[in-house]
DNA sequence: CTAGGGTTAG
């Protein structure tokens, strides 16, 4: 910065754009538009590496309006121009404009290179847009980048965030070179799935391989078993991280064992675990286990939790709501006025349930009871044949998920209209019989859908993977991957 | 001389 009020010493363009991705690194505003201001004075905002270096650090100040002029301004982008600005609409959150804005650089004829798919193929990632990643791997290979080893763990991620585990499996083999963090996604990726104990095996060949674990491997571990009730082992692992690895335990680690126990319905073990942490106690801590008071029905100590959870987040939605659920389960209907009262007074709005499911290279939304679908009708229609069916093989509605104190027959039809029922519904008119149905949903699948879903795939035979705010579940012939245990 | 953009967890 004095170079440039002082004046006197030569400021050129490598100096520019190193001094630009310094200001980036430093998230600093102030004197990054400073800078820019200095670029644009002295003409050099016509050099890539220059303006691209301001572009970064408008991105990484959370600027993105600044950052789509200085975009708009550049003459003839290149792939790094493009590129920062894909990463840049990711980094902030709009997956989809990264995917658009990857589209418009293919029109403009500039060639992507590994950096860019890496980015590319994250966001279809985030978007759990399978087909879209899939074309994005498409021409990953055409241009023969697709087993860079970068734009290789964002495929196996991808694939496995899109609940195609076969696929990522199958990516993951044809490395010859792994690096620790396409070992971690492979397991992260196992474990989310359910897969615990292929998740476990693999920690297992990874070592034998002489890869050493770090604390992302850990979190994917102890996930694993938390996810497939093995509690003593969840423990056993979290004391080899620091004794055998030294790897400290960090709050994710925490979060993760008390997820373990909580999940096992050790939920007062897990309140001793969270007090004896050298952390503050996380929300998502409470969250978790206030899931599990819900589904093993003890309101007592569901209240306690709930109100340990308020303490951190008074606005917590989903803490109501799990309050609220509980009471609705136990048939209190005055606590769950009370619950609902809170949350009116305290201006806290419930997240809204939705589900969306990829067919034909388009994301298909569902909300409740969301009749703007263009082919509404006929996904109401196979609902109402849905149910007759799984009704038929032994479903019955299971109201006491339902928040409503409404009378039984209007309960049962409240459930019908879930989200992630529409979406599935939908899945079947959409898509070949033989093809599987994959949905992701925003929140937790509920208790009632997941028994529903399990009907489903056994009276269509289709194979149903749902991805929840959780974990997936994987639906076959009338069972679920998670063992009914989520 | 060759700057500026990339992957796993939460």
């Amino acid at each position: 910065m004095r170079m440039i009020h002082e004046g006197g010493e030569r400021v050129d363009e490598i100096t520019l754009a190193t001094v630009a991705k310094a200001t980036s690194c430093l998230v600093a505003l102030e004197p990054g538009k400073q800078i820019h201001a200095h670029v644009i004075k002295t003409g050099y905002s016509l050099d890539l590496c220059v303006i691209s270096g301001i572009l970064d650090m408008y991105i990484k100040c959370g600027d993105m309006g600044s950052a789509h002029t200085v975009f708009s301004d550049i003459p003839a982008p290149d792939d790094v121009a493009w590129t920062t600005l894909i990463s840049g609409c990711l980094e902030n959150g709009d997956e989809g404009r990264s995917v658009s804005i990857y589209r418009q650089m293919r029109q403009s004829g500039v060639q992507p290179d590994e950096y860019t798919f890496a980015t590319l193929v994250k966001a279809a990632s985030c978007l759990t847009a399978l087909e879209q990643g899939k074309q994005i791997h498409a021409d990953a290979i055409k241009l023969e980048l697709s087993l860079d080893p970068y734009v290789a763990t964002s495929l196996v991620d991808m694939y496995a965030k899109c609940g195609n585990i076969e696929d990522a499996y199958r990516l993951f083999r044809r490395m010859d070179v792994r690096s620790i963090v396409l070992w971690n996604a492979m397991l992260v990726g196992l474990a989310q799935h359910g897969n615990a104990e292929e998740a476990l095996d693999l920690f297992r060949v990874m070592k034998s391989n002489n890869v050493v674990p770090d604390r992302v491997t850990f979190i994917g571990v102890i996930s694993a078993c938390s996810h497939f009730g093995l509690v003593s082992e969840a423990y056993e692992h979290f004391s080899s991280m620091q004794r055998d690895y030294g790897v400290e335990p960090e709050i994710e680690h925490y979060s993760c064992l008390v997820d373990a126990l909580g999940r096992a319905g050790r939920v007062q073990e897990a309140e001793k675990l969270i007090a004896s942490m050298p952390f503050e106690a996380s929300a998502s801590m409470y969250r978790a286990l206030l899931g599990v008071c819900r589904v093993q029905g003890d309101t007592e100590t569901g209240k306690r939790v709930a109100e340990q959870l308020l303490a951190i987040e008074p606005s917590d939605s989903s803490a109501y709501v799990l309050i609220s659920n509980m009471n609705a389960a136990a048939n209190q209907w005055d606590a769950v006025n009370d619950a609902r009262q809170m949350m009116k007074r305290k201006n806290v709005k419930k997240e809204p349930g939705f589900s969306w499911i990829d067919v034909k290279n388009k994301v298909h939304l569902f909300m409740v009871d969301d009749k703007s679908h263009p082919e509404a009708d006929l996904i109401y229609d196979k609902l109402e044949d849905l149910m007759k069916r799984i009704g038929e093989e032994g479903y019955v509605p299971d109201t006491e998920f339902v928040l409503a104190d409404v009378e039984e027959e209007e309960k049962e039809r409240a459930l019908y209209y879930h989200s992630e029922r529409l979406a599935i519904a939908y899945g079947l008119i959409s898509t070949p019989s033989s093809a599987i149905i994959r949905v992701i949903k925003n929140l937790r699948v509920c208790g009632d859908c997941h028994n529903a879903i399990k009907y489903i795939s056994k009276v269509y035979q289709r194979e149903i993977v749902v991805r929840d705010a959780n974990r997936f579940h994987r639906f076959r012939n009338g069972s679920c991957s998670c063992g009914d245990y989520w």
